[in-house]
DNA sequence: CTTGACCCTAGAGTATGCTCTAGAGTGTAG
DNA sequence: CTACACTCTAGAGCATACTCTAGGGTCAAG
């Protein structure tokens, strides 16, 4: 197998769509190793960062935080099938999470629309006041 | 009738279950209107403004954010009633970012579902990745 | 060599809604 | 007067996820 060639960060943020300012800070928050660096000092990448990074968008895509993501790339590093039960009960709480947060958003939109219709006739201050 | 006596920050605080930080912070942001002072300068406010700040979290309730609230208060100063077409349409487009965003949580919410009962079968792979 | 694109770090800024701190003044009861 | 509870301001801090700036270095093509 041929050793490809590394990549700068430029590369791996073009080739992940994110820009170079998050990746560094991935790196800081610890969602991305240290990487090798170059005699310039430039970072140099292999292409599994991409990977990576492709990961820690379909993953935020999912509602987890970052936080949560570190969690699972530190715990398999690829984040790709359940490592162990860390990731399903991280799934697991998140659903819940959603749920919750999801049944909030309807109550508000319920009161918001009940006081709209209140409007139809000026009775919106007891409406409001309830 | 009889004038009342002017409350401290700390008892409208105490009245309206708020803090006296979030009430300054309110003031500053315009939520409120800077009271008259004491000769010690401390500020001296009047019942209503006890009513203004139930208000503002019964508001917040809603899932209004304290700039839409400000509207509503800055333009009928009670925001107790449908003032003009502002609060109506406030209400309006805060539904459909409601509906909006419980849609994004909703989708979150399947798609993490369905990675999960994927993980009966070592499909994980695919399904995180589809 | 020059130029332009890219890279580097540390730290500040953005958005939102508070919450807290440092240092100092006020009011009242004992 | 003392002590304690309350008040004041300006600004920093927290959470989250970036985004931007200032000042400076590297690399490669012309």
């Amino acid at each position: 197998m041929k050793k490809l060639k590394p990549l700068q960060i430029g590369a791996v943020a073009k080739q992940s769509q994110t820009s170079v300012h998050t990746i560094r800070y991935y790196e800081k928050m610890g969602l991305l190793k240290t990487p090798a660096r170059g005699e310039g000092g430039f970072r140099l990448y292999s292409s599994d960062t991409v990977e990576k990074l492709i990961f820690i968008k379909k993953a935020q895509g999912f509602g987890l935080t970052l936080k949560e993501i570190k969690k699972i790339m530190v715990c398999g590093n690829q984040g790709l099938e359940p490592c162990c039960d860390l990731t399903t009960n991280l799934f697991t709480q998140k659903i819940d999470e959603l749920e919750d947060r999801i049944q909030e958003l309807e109550g508000m939109k319920g009161r918001l629309k009940s006081v709209l219709s209140g409007w139809v006739k000026p009775k919106s201050k007891k409406d409001l006041a309830s």
